[in-house]
DNA sequence: CTTGACTCGTCTACCGCTTCACGGTTGAAG
DNA sequence: CTTCAACCGTGAAGCGGTAGACGAGTCAAG
């Protein structure tokens, strides 16, 4: 940089708003390389605001006021190209619709990955005793909540709770416990009527 | 192709074993695309075993079984290079060897998803509710537990036996709800701790 | 012999970077 | 003033796995 000496180091700031960075500086800072920035320079992402008079780079607090949401929704999973049109759009409308398709998406990568984890666990012959490993089924709750000091009506209880006041994850656990759907609907029902008029019913988990 | 007539349709199958496709055909047969059979050949995963005197890539059944297991290895996540030499080894060492490498990076793939859906989540001001559809987080398990009766004790016990009895899924369950890793070692180390002598620890879910 | 459906190999693009190559700038030391 | 190291710039290529476009060749049927 020339005698305008606008670049400091971020450790010793003069005027109270002048602190500006070097792209080097400004990669440590948000712990990623020099070679991002410039990749996010030159898609329109991040744009540093201003140039020194060799063509330098320089990064100021607009910048990483930027830079924090990019970092943000990157950590969302979002694509470049989205964050870019979000932090170029007005309101927070596209940020919402592009975060409620990214929980879509990522719900769609669990499931990918939850098949891959089968096919693997499957190829390994492990298929049995290792899927047990991480999920329970329903005896395997059952007995967990009987030996924690449940019985029975405490369990249907809790299907009542479950069903009042997180009804799609209650069907969600009850799918993945195994169950097959007549019986899930079954429960479920039997669960909402309890809700609703309380009467006594055969409901274990 | 020539005279010779190698080349059938798969619906009509002359003698036995001398079925054979074109390249568009196979690619139909497993739902990929030609592109994807030209690149397999191009980095050595599956060359067909045989070209007509046009130079057009024929494909026999030793190549369907060759593709069947790409195919299944495709699925359980395996990237190309080490499924060409999984292929090309002798025993199924190679294999358990990268499958089980897949598993741990599975597990490290769900981890960086949750930590994703959080995010997310958070960035939708979600977070207080009922996290997603089919999801509870911590929060919805208290209360659902406590409003079916159970009181701190209660919930300190029941973790302390689905620690005895399914360390894996309670490992498993802890993260589902998104607690960040230390807690959850805190939480299973208290719970061990308490189902080898038992003490009141405060560990509500 | 023409038509139309196939095929060929090669090239480009996507994502989010990383790495490399080559050269200019800067600041300090000798 | 020279030299050196450390920085900066641009541009291109590469990763994996796939999709699609291109012009040209090939095949079977009419």
């Amino acid at each position: 940089m020339t005698e305008e000496g606008a670049l400091e180091a971020p450790t010793s700031p003069r005027s109270e708003t002048q602190i500006m960075w070097t792209i080097s500086q400004f990669a440590r800072r948000f712990g990623i390389s020099r070679s991002t920035l410039l990749y996010y320079d030159s898609i329109g992402v991040l744009a540093p605001s201003a140039r020194t008079s060799a063509g330098y780079r320089v990064y100021d607090d607009h910048d990483v006021a930027r830079m924090e949401r990019i970092d943000l929704y990157r950590r969302a999973g979002l694509p470049l190209a989205g964050i870019r049109s979000i932090l170029d759009s007005e309101g927070d409308s596209a940020l919402r619709d592009a975060l409620e398709l990214r929980l879509r998406e990522i719900d769609a990568e669990f499931r990918g990955l939850a098949m891959q984890q089968r096919v693997t666990l499957d190829l390994l012959g492990k298929s049995a005793e290792a899927a047990e490993e991480r999920r329970l089924d329903k005896q395997g709750w059952v007995a967990i909540l009987r030996a924690s000091g449940m019985d029975e009506g405490d369990m249907h209880r809790w299907h009542v709770e479950f069903e009042r006041l997180a009804p799609e994850a209650h069907q969600g656990f009850l799918v993945s416990l195994g169950i097959n759907p007549a019986e899930v609907a079954r429960i479920r029902a039997s669960s909402r009527e309890a809700g609703d008029q309380p009467h006594a019913g055969p409901e274990p988990v």
